[in-house]
DNA sequence: TCCTGAACGCGAGCACTGCTCACGTTAAGG
DNA sequence: CCTTAACGTGAGCAGTGCTCGCGTTCAGGA
């Protein structure tokens, strides 16, 4: 069971230690230049290796890529994760603030990382396979608060929804079940879409001449909004 | 003053057709590749000139890219300038959700262009002088419906905002002075942070596996989320 | 135990990029 | 008219992604 993925002959060792060298170079590059500057040479070159060798372990730029965003969104999941269940399972709303701070924080202190995920796609477009699961972790801590807030009874009275919409939130309701009213889901949506809209615009420079640079500030202007969010989400 | 800025001499007329004909290219490559792959020597090709010649009218490819970001600020801005005008003064409502659908539909047919504004800044991250004021265009929109909402005595009750809160917004109320509350100015700019934000997510694939694809059912879905944001400030 | 084939690292090379520079040409204005 | 500045050219530098043929090294089957 375990033994199966773990490197046993040298060779087998070698690489995977190689790979992840490749790796958290790429991370210290992506942190330092962004991904635009993402070279494969220089990650090469930081690894005394010469470029045609990294081809070896990563078939092209674009895979490196694709193995940053991965790491990127388990990083923030993680960080997400950790911050929302340090609070109490019946503190609805002190969870979802968690979760928006964790993402904020998590947002400055990576923003190379932060921008490669939820900026413009650097590669061609189609997000790989891989990529969907790790995606899928802070949308799934804010369902879950949604699911939760629900169960204990503790959601607002949901509000009509058009057929329409209704018909369009379909894959959602295929993970959610009817755990969670359309009015809810779609409100939690729309937290969602706050939430990264907040931190982009904070991240990419929209708040220049808008709101106080001061951090303490930001970060009072953060909360308030999240705060209001999580009263439309019916949070007290 | 008009003939001021007019050409005149051969040269000069020759100069600013070149010079719109390099934008106009850049344009047509950015809409195509992104801009990731927006490149010089290609814009040159295309206007069959030697790469070297295009330096003497653009300094580099940022700046090209520069330009290409004010004509993208311009461009979204006069439609949502357009959409809004069409609607009555007094239809609050009617100016925000033309405002947000505006720049939504600019968006998806322009997605390189909005990926260039609103997603990873792509130059070397301070945003030139020249970019603010094309870029406040659809924000003054907004607040601007906020101001006529207020002046109409049609805005919601405002509720009290910390002391620390209203400081964060001191370069904004600059602009507004007191023609709208704090808690109004702090709704405004959660539903821009919430309309960028479900913007963004939709055209960068976030929302694959969330909401249906179908166009239509994407619009009644933007829509409702719209609607939503609308009613948080107080719009019927 | 040997030996075969796969994995590996290397260096050269191709096509492309941004950008600079010295060079002739051309046009504008004193 | 003639100087000066703007222009377009082509060569060239440094960097990029990626490919390929070459020896070497190692793992596992005969």
């Amino acid at each position: 069971m375990t033994a199966t993925d773990v490197p046993r002959t040298a060779r087998e060792r070698a690489r995977a230690e190689v790979m992840s060298e490749i790796l958290q170079v790429g991370r210290s590059h992506l942190a330092r230049d962004g991904a635009a500057a993402l070279s494969l040479r220089a990650v090469a070159r930081d690894l005394g290796m010469v470029s045609s060798a990294v081809y070896r372990y990563v078939p092209n730029r674009d895979a490196l890529l694709t193995m940053l965003i991965i790491h990127a969104y388990n990083t923030v999941g993680a960080a997400v994760e950790e911050a929302e269940q340090a609070r109490a399972r019946e503190d609805h709303i002190g969870r979802f603030l968690a979760t928006c701070r964790a993402v904020r924080t998590w947002a400055r202190e990576n923003p190379h990382e932060y921008a490669l995920i939820y900026g413009s796609p650097v590669p061609g477009y189609a997000a790989p396979e891989d990529t969907i699961a790790p995606a899928t972790r802070v949308p799934v801590v804010l369902v879950t608060i949604l699911i939760d807030l629900t169960s204990a009874g503790a959601a607002p009275a949901p509000e009509p929804v058009s057929a329409e919409v209704v018909a369009s939130l379909a894959p959602m309701t295929a993970f959610t079940g009817g755990h969670v009213s359309q009015d809810l889901l779609l409100r939690g949506l729309a937290s969602w879409g706050t939430l990264l809209g907040t931190v982009s615009l904070e991240l990419f420079g929209h708040l220049h001449n808008v709101v106080e640079e001061d951090p303490a500030l930001r970060s009072a202007f953060f909360d308030h909004q999240m705060r209001q969010v999580a009263a439309g989400l019916g949070l007290a």
